[in-house]
DNA sequence: AGCAAGACTTACCAATTGGTAGAGAAATGG
DNA sequence: CCATTTCTCTACCAATTGGTAAGTCTTGCT
């Protein structure tokens, strides 16, 4: 018998796995807890039901990412530094928990079960991060852009990143197996560039 | 009895959008025939198997895209303004085939049964893409930056926007339902910022 | 020791899935 | 007008799915 609540931890993070790559609908509870060693039953004891397996995966995960990015938002560090940091603060998170992003991508799509549990968690640092950015451009330390564009469109680049490596390997782009560092500080320059006032 | 291929031309269409939303996992032959008023077993007679129809779907489908990129990138018009042509392209064909992103979406999953199939289609366009790009960043006509990345990028947030529009409307994004075209606008103004030199 | 709660199992099920086999109906070409 | 090809149907199936019911084993508390 497993000590403690081992085996849950277990569940979840082979739950975490098969999400993010094969998807909700692509896993199932056999196959997740035959990888374990374990009954499917085992599973829907500890969580009822695989639905809120996947809120539970949703939940557990997405603190890693909302704290950090929390913090950073909240820190009354150097204003045009906070790009930097806010950059650092999500490839920190995506290094520790690369699978998370695989998970994002999954759980965002329209119609995904959990979708209601993800738009609760971001919306709120949505609404900060864009309040923050438009306040960096009334004060003419950023340049004047549509903030939400900008956000989202940077979520979706490093969520497609890490998420469409497959296609990318196929394509021949060594570049795109280039150690996660390299790949930020291309990402940093190119954001200080186009957000960054010429003087 | 449907004149001509008149029921298979119905079938790619509607396999688009279920592709598209719910997914090929979430798809299923039965709910995909009832849907068109047709026996599941016309599906099948016309695409022998299901992983079948989501290539035809994919080949039907990204010939607009592949046709309209192409025809861009071969163009001999005025440099710069050349990125100008690209968004504008690609916003016509989202615009037309709305539902293609979603289907890019889902295709381009890692462990999607047509991944093959879109790389063979997406790898040399991207190959001519960065190609171009690099030799406008050689004449001094661009900004120095990864081309891979900004066109990866760009592809993303296409891609994103599009497809995640359930969850900013739940984020109360109004924006985010406006016409394309203001978005588009708002697109090109960024790019134009990040990649144009000052002077 | 005894007992209750937690953890994990075996046994089973109804529903749905993609797919096969073969029979008719409609259009097409001679 | 007949024969062939194209198209769609009914009937059926094996496999997999998420989930229920009820049992067994372990652990900890009194």
């Amino acid at each position: 018998m497993a000590p403690r609540g081992e085996t849950k931890e277990r569940i979840l993070q082979a739950a975490l796995e098969s999400f993010g790559t094969v998807g909700y609908d692509g896993t199932s509870l056999d196959d997740l807890a035959a990888g374990l060693g374990i009954r499917k039953q085992t599973i829907l004891y500890h969580f009822v039901a695989k639905r809120n397996l996947l809120n539970a995966v949703v939940d557990h995960n997405t603190v890693y990412l909302t704290e950090a990015l929390e913090q950073v938002l909240s820190s009354k560090a150097s204003d045009a530094d906070r790009i930097e940091a806010l950059v650092r603060s999500v490839f920190r998170v995506a290094l520790e928990q690369p699978l998370l992003l695989g998970l994002l991508r999954e759980v965002s799509r329209p119609g995904s079960p959990a979708a209601p549990r993800l738009r609760n968690m971001m919306v709120p640092l949505m609404d900060r991060a864009v309040a923050w950015m438009e306040a960096e451009m009334a004060a003419g330390r950023m340049r004047r852009t549509d903030a939400q564009l900008v956000l989202l469109s940077a979520y979706s680049t490093v969520v497609g990143l890490a998420t469409e490596i497959e296609i990318l390997r196929a394509a021949g782009i060594e570049r795109a197996l280039r150690p996660v560092a390299l790949r930020r500080r291309e990402l940093l320059r190119f954001l200080r560039a186009s957000l960054i006032p010429a003087k």
